[in-house]
DNA sequence: CAGTACTATGGGAGCGCTCCCACGAGTGAT
DNA sequence: ATCACTCGTGGGAGCGCTCCCATAGTACTG
């Protein structure tokens, strides 16, 4: 067994110290040069680099967090199976934005799953020992208790899809207002004049302000805004389904629906046909999010895409803002931002 | 700004210090009943575990990173860009069986991929400076100069699917010789007398053992092995519609297929179909892998299935198991294990 | 030319832990 | 009673780095 005091002596990495040495610099001065500050010499810079080069030198992460209190490292943490991680491409998305915005970082990515119990544990005990210096939440619920633990840590982070109005972290979101806005707009303006909406789950934020924005969009085309015309879905096939059924009964004379999502749309596209209703002559069908879903329906569906890859390096950007401006723990900075990204309208052969 | 010094003194985590002060005993006893060492009393260990409870006291990862020269950390890198990681569900199985297997584990798992020249870059940096105690690598092609680098660092790794008989690294792979004979064997005792394979890359260890159970499983039948009825493919579904014209035109007798993976032999039934053969009445098909495809084709594929979850158990059982060995850095352990896992052979109505 | 202000640099102290040595107390053999 | 162990324990040393202070050198001011 190698004693310790011998550890990594001869033919170990090289260190700090054996850097400076061969440098013929101080300690500090490599350091400073290592971490790019400005207040080095060209000449020495010069002459700790070729050191670094040919002793392959490169820094201890351990040594350096313990030392400098920080990890370089941040979570992205999806509170969901990793099933579900894999089958939805939001998630594959946003992971390549993210990535992408990282890329030119020295931070690197956990991607950690917190779906069961047991592995929410696990990720509790991983924050509380401050293993990361900032958080990636996607896919939060309503009452999911991750933020609180969250702040009560004082870890930044930056959620996807805010909570609420009053979301306390920064976050980041696509414009679900003007989203289903401009689709119901778009509804309008092919001559629609009887549109259903099929809701997201009403706890979930985006899923009100789809709401919103469905019910100004008809206001500002005059149109009156019939409740009856509305009815709660849950962004699966299934309630779409349900909602559908619901809304046939209920508003025979409807000749267009906006969904809250594609999958959604999918299953009340599947109960019109039953209904011997043609899409689009008979009913115009709008989805959201614009996923495989939409492009490989039959009619294709037209629907509201998100730039999620965008709000991966929105995230990244916001959170990496967070983690720096915290570093000199004085000035709690400003208050925390909300990005909010425009959507696009896709529009296909169903509308 | 917070001094260095008072950094973390009031109001901050707990250190080891402070919980051998409350439980009244010595720095030594707390990190000794922290890491479960026997060489506690019982009265010791739960005055500490008690000063462990009131402080809340959670380990500083980096600071035992740095005394004890280890991570607590390993990765599975992937050497494919994150597009094909989503796509295939080869991937998502692993990751759940690595998962599960690390479950109670203080080890944390990373993910990591490295399909650009970029991020190889960034994964040979990250290697460089130890920042993993062991590799999980899957999907390694055989030029590939990942291993040798793991090797040189001293890093321990398994490789799933190893580059050939005679891998250096441990690897863990499922028995694809005897997947393949009994697919033969299967299309054998079911009456088929001119048994055709298209095999995978050959450059990859595992189609070149595909092809040996295929040869030896007609031999024992005491059939020919007509080399006419052997086709290269690629593992891919262009390949395979390639292939299975060449053999058509090649050896139009033919009444079986086994094709090396599933999509190849997606790519050989269009080209079957299209030539007016039924499937199986003139032609019976058997594909590998049984993925998704397999069970969505029309008609339903017989497949061979590997056990990808249990593959990602062993994988984790065999690093662990390295990891452990290396650290009393003496006794260099036994040679490297290789270990295959059975596969088994699903029937469905296309054979 | 003294006085001031900066810049570049070296190196001490300390981050929180593990490893290991030393030591006292208990146990059993002689 | 003595010697040899063993067991449980305390605490020094050290892991490799960052932070910061002290210092020496340089440049600019009046």
């Amino acid at each position: 067994m190698a004693s310790h005091g011998a550890r990594g002596r001869s033919g170990g990495r090289p260190t700090l110290e054996e850097v400076a040495a061969r440098a013929g610099v101080g300690r500090g001065t490599v350091s400073r040069v290592i971490n790019g500050s400005p207040r080095v010499s060209e000449a020495t810079r010069a002459a700790v680099e070729a050191a670094v080069a040919e002793l392959g030198y490169v820094p201890n992460t351990a040594a350096r967090a313990l030392a400098a209190n920080r990890t370089d490292a941040i979570a992205l943490v999806v509170p969901e199976p990793e099933t579900r991680f894999f089958a939805e491409p939001y998630f594959s998305d946003m992971l390549r934005g993210v990535g992408a915005e990282l890329a030119d970082t020295e931070m690197q990515l956990l991607l950690i799953f917190a779906g069961s119990d047991r592995e929410r544990q696990r990720l509790a005990q991983y924050l509380a020992a401050h293993r990361v210096d900032g958080v990636l939440l996607v896919s939060v619920h309503a009452d999911d208790p991750l933020p609180d633990l969250l702040a009560q840590l004082e870890i930044p982070a930056v959620i996807s899809g805010p909570r609420s109005a009053g979301e306390s972290l920064a976050s980041v979101d696509s414009d679900n207002y003007g989203g289903a806005r401009s689709a119901v707009g778009h509804l309008v303006a092919r001559g629609r004049r009887r549109i259903a909406h099929i809701t997201g789950l009403l706890d979930v934020y985006g899923a009100q302000r789809r709401i919103d924005g469905y019910r100004d969009a008809l206001r500002d085309a005059g149109q009156e805004v019939d409740e009856a015309l509305v009815e709660e879905g849950d962004f699966t096939e299934e309630g779409g389904r349900r909602a559908m059924a619901a809304l046939l009964e209920r508003c025979p004379g409807l000749d267009a629906v906006f969904a809250a999502s594609d999958v959604t749309a999918a299953g009340a596209r599947q109960v019109l046909r039953e209904a011997g209703r043609r899409i689009p002559q008979d009913v115009a069908l709008v989805g959201y999010d614009d996923s495989a879903i939409a492009r490989h329906l039959d009619p294709p569906l037209t629907s509201v895409r998100q730039p999620i890859e965008e709000m991966g390096r929105a995230m990244i950007d916001l959170l990496l803002t967070e983690i720096a401006d915290r570093r000199p723990a004085a000035s709690r900075g400003p208050a925390r931002q909300h990005v909010v990204l425009p959507t696009e309208l896709v529009a296909r052969t169903s509308s």
